[in-house]
RNA sequence: GGCGCGGUAGCCAAGUGGUAAGGCAAAGGUCUGCAAAACCUUUAUACGUCGGUUCAAUUCCGACCCGCGCCUCCA
């Protein structure tokens, strides 16, 4: 099977076909930055990347752009508040941004475009539209007219008329038409400004990401992605002045991701139900975050509440837990022959792979390859409680395809003793418990067992358990400890 | 008001024109001094409601109800 992607443009699944394979332009819209990044952007951010990675697992060679926007009225708005300069704030976030996305172990894409340094590229654009008519000057601004061109509202299926009936349309007197959008906007005092043909100014919102995508990917490209919330009127501006300035199709397939809900509602800046990704990754291993976004699929809307967290990571707790088994027999001696339970293991192990890449070429299905790997882990747990030699081609080839899925998903594949022993970290400093100690209550505990002193055992065990620490006494009569 | 998306077990969540992956939770069992972990078994007469098409629909079509999103900055 071949990767099928839904088309926002045509609203159906699509085969996947580059304009020049094997390479592959992908485009998508970062975030501006004047805070913090949340959830709901991690979620957007996390997609992009096991999108970009599997495209180049397929063989693709891709080039994936996705830019800072560093000047706009809410990064103005900020460093007045915060009595800075307007590019201390950007600067801050960007930083920010960047360590967020190093703590969700995102791959940084080919290039990072920021709209400050492309004014000269943006500048040219708006002057072509304004020659061609279909940009105009009020005042110091110019603006696109939407009524130029008739296809305008098709990515988001919206028509002109309609969107003017609604009330909701800002009023700009300047402008011929509501709809119209804003190109280049003149500069007040103490705003940051840039020379063109229409006096100091700056550029509007839409107009950055589409010359900073025809700049780097050409004017026709691939992908172009982002939130479902971007779908109008970002993407529907960025289609109509783009294609008004080439004359030729903009992007080829659109991408849009669904939010991140709390309580059924959009988790917002706006509406302040937000978890900064710094937040959650105090208390959340990135491979946790990573997984429970990658256990719904993108377009689905995604609840974050605070069981659902807990849930992926004692799923991921188990995964790993059973990784570090299998791994303990990878070494062991090969068997000649295959039983039946481990037949069947094997089975489902060499086809993993094949399951893996039709669930991902299905429009990115993640979900559905999660569902996968942990009715697998009920396998190997089976065949693993039921026999101390395994054959070890199975296991190599098993951890050999968890290694490839890792790729894509960043989860599965790390090393399970450096994960667990991350979680045990994290509940042992919650507790205030340091390992030490923990032998120490388990030699007592021991010593209470010997003496058949029951409650005085289960006491020490109860008290470990409460802190989040689970005993284990192994069959050969030691006792080890794990969390979670 | 317009446009769009979705309603699957207690919860989360895939999926299919021929009677529903997976996870969590719950119950019973194996194991254990008791536990924990792991494994086994059980847990949706059925996928919002009502119609229609069909030999057959949860899956297609229509209407309706409910939730959400966009129409203003937003991943």
């Amino acid at each position: 099977m071949s990767l099928h992607i839904y088309n926002t443009l045509t609203r159906r699944k699509e085969l996947f076909q580059p304009l020049n394979p094997p390479k592959v332009g992908m485009y998508v819209c970062g975030v501006t930055v004047y805070d913090y990044c949340h959830l709901g952007h991690a979620r957007a951010l996390i997609n992009f990347d096991v999108i970009y990675r599997y495209l180049k697992r397929k063989g693709f060679q891709v080039t994936y752009v996705r830019n800072y926007t560093d000047v706009d009225d809410k990064i103005i708005k900020r460093a007045q508040e915060e009595g800075i300069a307007w590019n201390e704030v950007s600067e801050k976030y960007i930083r920010a941004f960047d360590e967020d996305m190093d703590g969700l172990k995102l791959e940084r894409p080919t290039f990072q475009p920021r709209a400050t340094e492309n004014i000269g590229e943006i500048v040219k654009i708006v002057e072509s539209l304004v020659e061609k008519g279909f940009a105009y000057k009020a005042g110091s601004d110019i603006f696109y007219s939407v009524r130029k061109k008739s296809d305008y509202g098709k990515l988001s299926g919206k028509k002109i008329d309609e969107l003017e009936s609604g009330a909701r349309v800002e009023i700009h007197e300047a402008k011929n038409d509501p709809l119209d959008f804003s190109l280049w906007k003149s500069s007040k005092p103490g705003e940051p400004l840039w020379n063109s043909p229409w006096g100091d100014g700056r550029p509007g919102w839409h107009i950055e990401c589409s010359a900073m995508s025809m700049k780097h990917l050409g004017l026709t490209f691939d992908i172009h992605g982002g939130g479902r919330d971007l779908a109008f009127p970002h993407h529907e501006n960025e289609i109509a002045q783009s294609e008004a300035y080439s004359g030729k199709p903009f992007a080829r397939y659109w991408i849009h991701n669904g939010f991140v809900n709390i309580n059924a509602e959009k988790m917002s800046k706006s509406l302040g139900n937000f978890m900064t990704i710094r937040e959650i990754l105090k208390s959340y291993h990135p491979e946790v975050v990573r997984l429970f976004i990658l256990s719904a699929h993108y377009r689905s809307p995604l609840d974050y509440t605070e069981k659902n967290m807990q849930d992926a990571r004692q799923s991921l707790s188990r995964w790993y837990t059973t990784m570090s088994r299998i791994r303990e027999h990878c070494g062991k001696e090969k068997k000649p022959k295959l039983g039946g339970e481990e037949a069947k293991l094997g089975e489902k192990v060499s086809h993993l792979y094949a399951d893996f890449e039709e669930a991902m070429d299905d429009d990115f299905n993640t979900a559905q390859v999660c569902g996968l790997l942990f009715d697998l882990m009920r396998e190997w747990n089976k065949v693993l409680d039921s026999s101390s030699t395994i054959c070890s081609s199975i296991c190599h080839l098993f951890v050999d395809t968890i290694g490839q899925i890792n790729e894509v998903l960043g989860v599965f594949g790390s090393d399970p003793e450096t994960y667990l022993s991350f979680e045990r970290g994290q509940v042992l400093k919650a507790a205030g418990l340091a390992p030490e100690e923990i032998e120490k209550r388990i030699q007592a505990r021991n010593e209470a067992r010997k003496n058949r002193k029951w409650e005085e055992a289960d006491a020490i065990r109860k008290e470990l358990t409460e802190a989040g620490v689970q005993l284990k006494d192994n069959p050969d009569g030691t006792t080890t400890w794990s969390v979670g």
